[in-house]
DNA sequence: AAGTGGTCTAGACCACGGC
DNA sequence: CCGTGGTCTAGACCACTTG
């Protein structure tokens, strides 16, 4: 019996599965009740039992075996990472266990360089709002974002914008817009001085650099990321399942 | 009406639909047709049409929009690499449009690193079988993968072993066991002496590191992988849709 | 042989977006 | 308002793994 109450049935189920995975009524490694056994108990479809399941083996915490059974993956914590919230930044350091916070380094109005008016389908000279911030994981810096959004899509003041927001809700905010979708590549890189000087640790260090474009409605890319991870302190894994 | 048949009905609306986008009767950017429609049109369930729609989804190839339709994605290429395949290098780098291959380095047995035996849960001297590959995207060298097998998990010997199968496939014919699931993380480095001998290049250049856990039923550690990455030639990109 | 997850159906209602 | 995709149900059969 819950207080609050979750958007979907599936998504209640999946907070009931979690909850007892994280105190241990499912311990890791064993074998959950079947998609029969829990429809029956939670008195919902085994539908929609499924769709819950399916949902926790997508980030791995389960694996699901025909002709078997369900079981709570013994390797993989919760906190891994998966392609779902590779994009959210926060999402991404507190999974890795830390505790995380924002530092805006810089609000600024520039010119876009050759590179960003072909991304961004602007004209030469065009004008961008480019922000530079910080994550940080326990108070240590992890993550040195970068990103810029057409100067023209602006629709209130540049000096009103939170730094601390995520991309999707400033554009949201602030440009009355939606990001529907994004892009990253994922790249290698050797730290240059401007990260270097945020980031730490020796000169020509490699670090991994997520390249991000995003998408609104029509197909039209609306603003650009450039991340550069620590991926020193912060984990970035994935999880694959097979039959 | 198709020679071939797949193996799910849902499976061959993915081909006839991926067909359609492929040849341009569902142009990029365009709205398909509804769930309703396809459902009605090919004769399944909207059900069916859904897990099938939920599939291309996935890949970010097409775009789907709660009270508007669904839209073909025109910045995706069919190419782009999602994380369902990032462990099938093979399909990675055809993914990216080349024609790939396989060269076998060595096969080697040897006696685990301490690491490797932490990570395999063997005992300190014991032996792995090692591989070296390098996967090649139209004659180029791209990736350098190295695999280890703990040596007593064999069942066959050592040289019968073909060097260009997946890993899961080696697995299943020379150990008679199978790979369930795996974990991988991923990381930047600076090319050492050895990856610098195979994939070229200039001396302390950034690459992608994949570090991979294989493991099989009963949550055991199978296999190592641990695979460097030309992320000049290929490309990484994984693809984020909201709603 | 029994039980599991995987697939599929034919209905229903809801939430949202565009007109 | 209407049509869209999103959620959910109650049933059925199949493919697979294990005892």
């Amino acid at each position: 019996m819950s207080i609050i109450q979750s958007k979907t049935v599936a998504h209640q189920v999946d907070e009931i599965l979690l909850e007892r995975i994280r105190d241990g009524s499912y311990a890791a490694g064993s074998r959950m009740p079947s998609e029969s056994e829990l429809s029956e108990e939670l008195g919902v479809s085994r539908a929609t039992v499924r769709t819950a399941l399916a949902k926790l083996a997508a980030t791995g915490l389960i694996i699901r075996k025909q002709g078997d059974g369900t079981y709570v993956n013994a390797h993989v914590r919760e906190a891994s990472v998966h392609t779902g919230n590779l994009w959210d930044l926060v999402q991404l350091i507190e999974g890795n266990g830390y505790n995380s916070s924002i530092r805006s380094l810089s609000i600024e109005r520039r010119v876009a360089t050759e590179r960003e008016a072909l991304a961004l389908a602007l004209e030469p000279g065009d004008e961008l709002l480019s922000m530079h911030r910080l994550f940080l994981a326990d108070g240590q810096p992890v993550i040195l974002a970068n990103n810029v959004i057409p100067f023209n899509l602006l629709r209130t003041p540049m000096e009103s914008i939170d730094g601390e927001l995520h991309i999707r809700e400033i554009f949201h905010r602030y440009c009355h817009q939606k990001i529907t979708f994004a892009i990253t590549d994922i790249r290698s890189t050797v730290m240059d001085e401007q990260a270097k000087e945020f980031l730490g640790g020796a000169a020509g260090r490699a670090i991994l650099q997520l390249q991000v474009s995003f998408y609104g409605k029509n197909n039209l890319p609306l603003a650009l990321g450039m991340n550069f991870f620590d991926d020193s302190i912060l984990r970035l894994s994935l999880v694959q399942a097979w039959n």
